[in-house]
RNA sequence: GGGGCCGUAGUUAAGCUGGUUAUAACGCCGGCCUGUCACGUCGGAGGGCGCGGGUUCAAGUCCCGUCGGCCCCGCCA
C-alpha cells in the first residue's frame, strides 16, 4: 500500500501552544477555547461525525470533527489513523446527557474542533497502543518506544520518577551531598565478573566499569564530605534474571560517624518516606528485624517473604535414632507443614518433587495425617515416640501434609525454603497488595570457597567484623559476624550496606584472613589502604535497589518493565542490536585482535 | 556450564496420532454511516509455518543442528 503525500504530511507547529494536556478537561472548563496536542488513540469515523481520542502521557480527551462546525476540518479528518500525531484547537462542550463516558476521567466533555494540524503521520503500529499487553515481549523489546506509549510502561515510569525524587528528597533533607564517581575505574578482583573497557592511551590496559561505588563513596568519608548519595548506575556481567540485569541502578549512600544502627534507622525512615510519597502506602515503623541465623533456620534462605509463615522446623533431634536411615544419619532434617495439605494428589506431590530436585534434594519425603493414621512412604519406620515428637513440634492436626527434608545443611534450607516460596504460590497464600519489609542482620563475615580452597568476604572486604569478632575472624573464620544488614522486601532483597572498616591495620587483617598477600592488596587496593591511614572517620553505609523497588511498587514481574530501555536474557538490546562487531580498524586502534574461534 | 517452556499472517493464538487451496480473532485496506467511546456494518488483501539439513510418496506436524525469547540452577562480594 503506498502512502499518499497526505498521509505523510507533517505540518509544523507555527505559533500554535498547548493550553492543556489530554487529562485535565472537566465540566468546569465548558466554553473554553483550547489546544490539546498528542496521538490518536481510537478512531470512531461516523462518515458524518468523527470521533478521536487524542492521547499523551498523562490521559486522553474526545475531541470531535463535526462539518456543521468546521466542514473543511472535518472533511480532511478522514485520514487519520493510528499514533498519528495531531494538534487540534476547539471549545469545550458538556457532552450530552447519556453521552457521558464515566470511564474516563476527561469522559464529561469532549473538544469540538474548530481548526487542527497534522503534526506527523504514522505507520501502522505493530502492536495496538493500549493498556492489556497481547504481545510477546520481545516485540515489546524490539519497538520500546512504542511500547513506552502504553499506559502501564508510561505509569511504571512515572512512578520511577516519584520513588526517585523521593529518594533525593529525603537525603538533601538529611544533609547529604549527591556526588558522583567514575565510571571508567579499576578492575577488582573480588566479586562480580567485570565489563571491560579497552584503554587506546594505554594499549593492553583496562578500565572495569563500577559494580558499585563502594571504594569512592569510603574515600569520600575520607575526604570529609560527611554524608553522600548517588543515583548511580552500576554494572556486573554475570548471568541474567528476572530481577538481575547488567546494568542497574542503586541509591547508594554512606555516612561519616555512624554506626549500624544509626544506618539502618535512617534508611528505613527513608524507605518509608519513599513509599508513602510514591504510593501512599504506609510501612510499618520500625521495620521487623531477624539475625541470618534466625532467617535460615525458619525460613531456609536469607531474604525471606514474612508475608505468611509456614515455617520450617528442625526436626534432626526427634528423628535421630529413627529406623528410617536417610533421617538418622542426615546432618540436618527439617520439616514443613502445609496446613489442610492432606487433599494433594501423587500428581501434586511428584511435581513438588521435581521442584525441590532443583535445589539439589535427592527427593521429598511427605505424610498425610489422616483421621485413623499417617499416610506415607515412610510412616512405617516411625516409632511412636518419633510420632509423638513430630505431632508435638509441628504442631500436626489431621488433614495437615508435612514434608521433609534431611540432607547437607545447605540443601535441606535451599529446598524447603523455596518449596515454602511455592506452596504459598500455588495455594494463594501472599496477600499481594501488602509491602512487608524486613531486615535481616548479624551476616556472618566470612565463607569457605571450596573451589577456591578459601574464606572470602559475604559482603566485600572492606566490611568490619562485630566487636570483639576480628580475632574470631583469625581463629574461627566461618564463625564471625559482621557489621552488615539486607533489606528484604516480600521476599527480595532490596538493600544492602555494612559498616566499614575504617582502620588500616584492621582492614590489612582482614586481607590477610582472605588469604590476600600484603603485595596483592597493596597492589589492589593500595589507594584504600594509604587513605585508610590518614584520618579516616568510622563509616558506614548502605545501597538500595532502585529496579526490583519500583518492579515491587508497580506490581511488575521483572526489572525489565520497570527500565526504560532494558536488555534480554542474553543482554542484547533488541532495539539497538547491542551488542555489535566492531571493525578491525577499531580494534586496532586499542591495541586489540579477536582469537580465529570467535570471529 | 546445565534444566524447562516457546518461535505459524502486522499482532495474539488454533492446527490431534504427518495427507486436498494453513484456520480464527484483532489489526490493515476500500464502501456505507451525525453521538460513538475496544463504534457499527458490508466487502477485500496479507503468511507457507525462525533458519539449515534429514526421514518420507508426502513435513508447522517426526529427527538432527542452529538462531532467538522467557523461567530457573550454577553464577551474582
Amino acid at each position: 500500500m503506498t502512502e499518499t503525500s497526505s498521509q505523510r504530511a507533517s505540518e509544523a507547529l507555527g505559533d500554535w501552544r498547548r493550553s492543556h494536556h489530554c487529562s485535565q478537561l472537566r465540566i468546569a472548563d465548558v466554553d473554553q477555547e483550547v489546544c490539546l496536542m498528542g496521538w490518536v488513540q481510537f478512531r470512531r469515523d461516523h462518515g458524518g461525525l468523527i470521533f478521536i481520542d487524542l492521547r499523551d502521557l498523562n490521559g486522553r480527551t474526545q475531541v470531535v470533527f463535526n462539518p456543521e462546525i468546521n466542514a473543511e476540518a472535518h472533511a480532511r479528518a478522514h485520514v487519520l489513523r493510528s499514533e498519528y500525531v495531531l494538534a487540534v484547537q476547539g471549545v469545550v462542550r458538556a457532552r450530552p446527557e447519556g453521552m457521558r463516558n464515566a470511564a474516563l476521567p476527561t469522559g464529561d466533555v469532549e473538544v469540538e474542533v474548530r481548526a487542527w494540524k497534522l503534526l506527523n503521520s504514522a505507520k501502522t503500529p505493530p502492536f495496538p497502543i493500549e493498556e492489556r499487553v497481547e504481545v510477546t515481549e520481545s516485540t515489546r523489546l524490539e519497538y520500546r518506544y512504542l511500547d513506552l506509549r502504553r499506559p502501564q510502561c508510561t505509569r511504571n515510569m512515572i512512578v520511577r520518577h516519584k520513588a526517585t525524587q523521593s529518594f533525593r528528597d529525603f537525603l538533601n533533607r538529611e544533609g547529604f551531598l549527591e556526588l558522583e564517581t567514575p565510571i571508567l575505574t579499576k578492575s577488582t578482583p573480588e566479586g562480580a565478573r567485570d565489563f571491560l573497557v579497552p584503554s587506546r592511551l594505554n594499549p593492553g590496559a583496562f578500565y572495569a566499569l563500577p559494580q558499585s561505588p563502594q571504594l569512592f563513596k569510603q574515600l569520600f568519608m575520607v575526604a570529609g564530605m560527611d554524608r553522600y548519595y548517588q543515583v548511580v548506575r552500576c554494572f556486573r556481567d554475570e548471568d541474567l534474571r528476572a530481577d538481575r540485569q547488567p546494568e542497574f541502578t542503586q541509591i547508594d549512600l554512606e555516612l561519616s560517624f555512624a554506626d549500624q544502627d544509626q544506618v539502618m534507622e535512617l534508611a528505613e525512615e527513608m524507605i518509608r518516606h519513599v513509599f508513602k510519597e510514591t504510593l501512599d502506602v504506609a510501612l510499618p515503623n520500625p521495620f521487623p528485624r531477624l539475625t541470618h541465623a534466625q532467617a535460615m533456620r525458619d525460613y531456609g534462605v536469607d531474604k525471606p517473604d514474612i508475608r505468611f509463615d509456614l515455617l520450617l522446623h528442625d526436626v534432626t533431634d526427634i528423628v535421630a535414632g529413627s529406623q528410617f536411615k536417610l533421617f538418622a544419619a542426615a546432618k540436618l532434617v527439617k520439616a514443613l507443614v502445609l496446613p489442610q495439605g492432606a487433599g494433594l494428589s501423587r500428581n501434586d506431590i511428584d511435581q513438588l518433587t521435581e521442584f525441590v530436585k532443583i535445589y539439589g534434594a535427592q527427593g521429598l519425603a511427605w505424610i498425610k495425617i489422616k483421621a485413623d493414621e499417617w499416610q506415607s512412604p515412610i510412616a512405617k519406620f516411625l516409632s511412636p515416640e518419633e510420632r509423638a515428637g513430630l505431632t508435638a513440634a509441628l504442631g500436626l492436626r489431621e488433614g495437615d501434609i508435612v514434608f521433609f527434608q534431611a540432607a547437607a545443611p545447605e540443601i535441606v534450607n535451599a529446598a524447603l525454603g523455596n518449596l515454602r516460596l511455592e506452596l504459598a504460590e500455588r495455594f494463594g497464600l501472599v496477600d499481594q497488595t501488602r509491602f512487608q519489609p524486613v531486615w535481616i542482620t548479624d551476616f556472618p563475615l566470612l565463607e569457605h570457597d571450596p573451589d577456591a580452597q578459601r574464606w572470602v568476604a559475604r559482603h566485600h572486604p572492606f566490611t568490619s567484623p562485630q566487636d570483639g569478632h576480628d580475632e574470631i575472624m583469625v581463629k574461627r573464620p566461618g564463625e564471625a559476624l559482621a557489621k552488615a544488614y539486607d533489606l528484604c522486601l516480600n521476599g527480595y532483597e532490596v538493600g544492602g550496606g555494612s559498616v566499614r572498616i575504617h582502620s588500616a591495620a584492621l582492614q590489612e587483617q582482614m586481607f590477610a584472613a582472605l588469604g590476600i598477600s600484603e603485595q596483592e592488596a597493596r597492589g589492589q587496593f593500595g589507594f584504600l589502604l594509604k587513605a585508610l591511614e590518614f584520618g579516616a572517620p568510622p563509616h558506614a553505609g548502605i545501597a538500595f535497589g532502585l529496579d526490583r523497588l519500583v518492579m515491587l511498587m508497580t506490581g511488575s514481574a521483572s526489572i525489565r518493565d520497570v527500565i526504560a530501555f532494558p536488555k534480554t536474557q542474553k543482554a542484547s538490546c533488541l532495539m539497538t542490536q547491542a551488542p555489535s562487531p566492531v571493525s578491525t580498524v577499531q580494534l586496532r586502534e586499542l591495541g586489540m585482535k579477536l582469537r580465529e574461534a570467535v570471529k
